[in-house]
DNA sequence: AAGAAATCTTGATTTCAATCAATTTTTATC
DNA sequence: GATAAAAATTGATTGAAATCAAGATTTCTT
C-alpha cells in the first residue's frame, strides 16, 4: 500500500494525535517567512505552494497536493524561524500534527518509524532529482520533464508559480509551450 | 559530540562491520554510471566528488571530504543502478559498510538509529538550501555563499569542478574571483 | 452578467553568462 | 629539474533567456 496512505492511516488511529483542522482560502497564508513551524500538515483537499522570496521575486520551491503531507521542511527539521512561506494556491482543507505528537509515533510505532525512514529516504531521492533536473537539462527539457513526470502539476497550479518551479519567467514558459505543442 | 564521529565510532566498535579498505589513486572511479552500489563509504583520507554526465559535459553533484561519509545515494536508496559517477579527485583512503550491514545496525541499536535519523534529516536539510542556492542566487552570490560556508572547498577541490558544481563555466568562476576579490 | 483585475501570450530589445580562442600558470611525469 | 600536459586566466564574440512593453484571455468580484 502507499506510503502516505499508511501514514495517514495510522496518525488517524491514534487518538489526539491530529491536534487540528484548518480552512485556507485562495491566497491564504498557513505560513510566512520568520516564523518558526514545526508541524506537519496533511492536504485533505486543495492545494499549496512553498516558496521562499528574494529582493526581486518569489521563487516556488515545492507544492502540496492533496492526499500529500508538507511542511516548512527547514523549520521542522531545525525548529528554528525559516525563510520560507507557505500559501493555499485555492481553497484548502489540511489537518495538522505537530513535530512533538509525530516523533512519539516514530519511537513507539516500528511500523511507522520504518515508514517515517521511508519518507524521510524518499525525500532526499527526490530532492537530488530536483537538484540534477536543474542543473543538468536545458529551460526545454526541464519543461518536458515535469510535464511527464507531474502532468497534474499544470492542471493544479497557475503557470506562474510553474515557470518559477522551472526556474524561468512566465514569458519563457509560455512560449515553451508553443515549441513543444509544435514539436508534436 | 558530533554527529558523523559518533556514527563513526559505534561502526568501528561492532565486529565486522566495515567491509572493506579501499585506496583509490587521483582520478580513479570508485563508481561509474549504470552500477549499483549500495555502499556507505568513510573518507578516511583525500576527496571525492559526485557527479553526473550529459551530452555535453560533467556536473559535479557533491563532494566527499575528509572524514565524512560518501555514497551514491541514489543508489544507496533504491538499490538500484544509478547514473552517478564516484571519483577520487587525489589519493584517497575509504573504508565501506555495505548496506546491510548498515541497516542491521539502525535496527539492532537505537542509539545509532537516532544517529541516523538526525543524519537523514540533516541530508533533506543541505539539499533544500542547495536547492535555494541554485534557484535563488546569480553566479556572483552563489560564488560568495560557498566561499563563506565552504572555503576549505577551495582548498581541497580544483576551479572546474567547483565551477561545475556551481552552475558555471570555469571562465565564469575565474573572472568572478577576480571581481569578488575587487570588492573586498 | 458586467466590469475589474490578474494572468497569459506575443513581439522587440537587452543583458549576462556561455562559447570560442589564445596565453599564462600550475601540476604531473620522466 | 626539464618537459609535457592540464588547468586557469583573459579577451572577443555569440546566443539564449530575461526584460520591457503591449495586447488578449481568463478569473474574480459584486
Amino acid at each position: 500500500m502507499d506510503l502516505l496512505v499508511q501514514l495517514h492511516q495510522i496518525i488517524d488511529q491514534t487518538p489526539n494525535a491530529w491536534k487540528d483542522d484548518l480552512q485556507l482560502k485562495r491566497n491564504e497564508y498557513l505560513k510566512v517567512k520568520g516564523s518558526t513551524d514545526t508541524n506537519l500538515y496533511y492536504v485533505e483537499s486543495g492545494c499549496l505552494r512553498v516558496f521562499i522570496e528574494d529582493e526581486f521575486e518569489e521563487h516556488s520551491i515545492r507544492f502540496g497536493y492533496t492526499k500529500n503531507f508538507i511542511a516548512a521542511l527547514d523549520s521542522y527539521i531545525t525548529e528554528k524561524p525559516s525563510p520560507f512561506y507557505i500559501q493555499a494556491i485555492r481553497k484548502t482543507e489540511l489537518k495538522v500534527i505537530e513535530k512533538a505528537a509525530f516523533m512519539n509515533l516514530v519511537n513507539s510505532n516500528i511500523e511507522f518509524q520504518k515508514l517515517w525512514l521511508q519518507m524521510l529516504s524518499g525525500l532526499v531521492y527526490q530532492q537530488l532529482e530536483r537538484e540534477v533536473d536543474i542543473l543538468t537539462y536545458s529551460p526545454a527539457e526541464r519543461y518536458k520533464r515535469v510535464l511527464e513526470r507531474s502532468p497534474q502539476l499544470f492542471q493544479e497550479v497557475p503557470s506562474k508559480y510553474i515557470a518559477s518551479y522551472l526556474r524561468m519567467t512566465p514569458e519563457t514558459l509560455s512560449r515553451l509551450k508553443k515549441t513543444v505543442l509544435n514539436e508534436l
